[in-house]
DNA sequence: GAGCATAGAGTGGTCATACCAATTGTGGTT
DNA sequence: AACCACAATTGGTATGACCACTCTATGCTC
């Protein structure tokens, strides 16, 4: 308890300025928080087509004159769309709509894993279910552009069967291939928010690796079935492959989930 | 166009007050952004388990003195989190840890189908994936204490087939209790995360319903089979019908998704 | 004239301070 | 005992200022 602010002090009537309005409603919107009107704003000239990924927003100070609020103002709302991965700001430059693919944050998700205890096996059940899906529709189309990134990423992890570090590092690709051979940027978010919450594992399961062979072989039967355009062999072999992993992940207590103050330093960091 | 700040002005050297401390590294920690600090501090108090949902945060400013951070870089730092749902602030009360079921705003997705130009059909079949899984996992667990709520919303639908607008609600929450019965958390995030996005069909696609009759008994079936424990029929049945509704709305070309504007007022308006 | 260094404007990040608005708990009044 | 008014607490917004970084355009050098 500290002891601050205990005078009856003096704040009573026209010690300053007294002239400043008390804020406007703004015209015939509802009064929601002056902040998410920022977030409100944004959100309809990308609705309209006027900002796209790439672009670049108003200065704050520019927006500040354009919505008749203070810059602290603005800057909360922009903080709002930064966190939802929206916008992306850098000092000296501006701020910009987030290109490249589509991505959500796992931040969220991990969020709630550490608040609300969700097991290990919970969130690998649900990646089972995407992954297992995507591997479906992949399998249903077919395309043959997008089989080659899977193809290229099956050859890196047999040919770094004696460095798991490397190979780890094929596997998690092969699984965002294949996620993008459902070519559906839904699902593919999707596994990939799902995806990191998982891959802690990188330098304790797979590390003194017992059998990458088999690990690999698997691998090519999904990538085959997909090849093949047999949705149905697709589903098995991916289902096979991951309680495969799920078991193997088990056994080994050491493996955790993504906590959110890591992912601070991942996704915000750098 | 304002015309300030355009003389040379005189900001030359020590004009002002020469001695706050040029923004201290924080002890050892590398120096990433002062707002996400209070993040990674939130993050890092969860892990721990000192703070659980409905738990208070300390007021903004005990966090600014105990984090030697200004209160307006502690605010950035709780808006990022207010935006992931972590937190939720009231005026005059306090900022709490979110209480309730674990949900993930749909808000990010949201913006993310707009930037990209996600199409109805690729948010249904993410859909249909999740929901189709959740319908099987429902039925290999078959938790009574969990079919119940399916069998309210069903009853409700058959009581309702006259009202549109009361159908559609007990519409939605079947499939929530559906999500729900499938025991695991995460997906049952997803699947709302991403049913918000399609359901903006209430007021367009179902009003003038056609055949609510034939509807409510394809819920049936599926609330049935998983009820009977036979989770191959409730994927069938779950696939089956999400598969009619993506023909029925794509039929109708009113049904739009939500829009991140729309969101804006739903999910933080209130 | 071409290439390169540099100064300056522009922009996001942080800070300090103040006041407003809503909530809540407390103490006095009825 | 119930109710109401007041004051402290707390989040929301506003000003104004300065710092750190980026980018560009100017001007200098070669």
């Amino acid at each position: 308890m500290t002891e601050r602010g205990r005078r009856p002090v003096a704040r009573k009537a026209g010690t300053s300025l007294p002239s400043r309005p008390p804020r406007r409603t703004r015209g015939g919107s509802l009064d929601l928080q002056a902040a998410d009107e920022v977030v409100r704003h944004v959100a309809v000239l990308i609705e309209k087509g006027r900002l796209r990924p790439g672009d670049r927003l108003p200065a704050e100070r520019e927006l500040a004159v354009e919505l008749g609020l203070s810059r602290p103002t603005i800057r909360a709302g922009l903080q709002t769309l930064a966190a939802m991965g929206v916008i992306e700001s850098r000092r000296g430059a501006g701020t910009f709509i987030t290109a490249g693919p589509p991505r959500l944050g796992a931040g969220p998700l991990s969020f709630l894993a550490a608040l609300h205890g969700f097991t290990r096996d919970e969130v690998f059940e649900a990646r089972l279910i995407l992954e297992v899906g995507a591997a479906g529709l992949a399998a249903e189309r077919g395309l043959p552009a997008l089989l080659a990134p899977m193809a290229e990423e099956l050859a890196g992890m047999f040919a770094t069967l004696e460095d798991p570090q490397a190979y780890l590092l094929h596997d998690v690709r092969f699984h965002q291939a294949v996620a993008a051979a459902s070519a559906n940027p839904v699902i593919q978010a999707l596994v990939e928010m799902v995806s990191t919450l998982v891959y802690e594992e990188r330098r304790s399961s797979v590390q003194r690796a017992h059998d990458l062979k088999e690990s690999a072989e698997m691998h090519r039967r999904i990538y085959q079935a997909i090849r093949d355009k047999d949705p149905q062999r697709a589903r098995a072999e991916m289902s096979r492959h991951l309680e495969m992993t799920r078991q193997a992940q088990a056994a080994e207590e050491m493996s955790q989930m993504v906590t959110p103050s890591q992912l601070v330093e991942s996704e915000f960091g750098s």
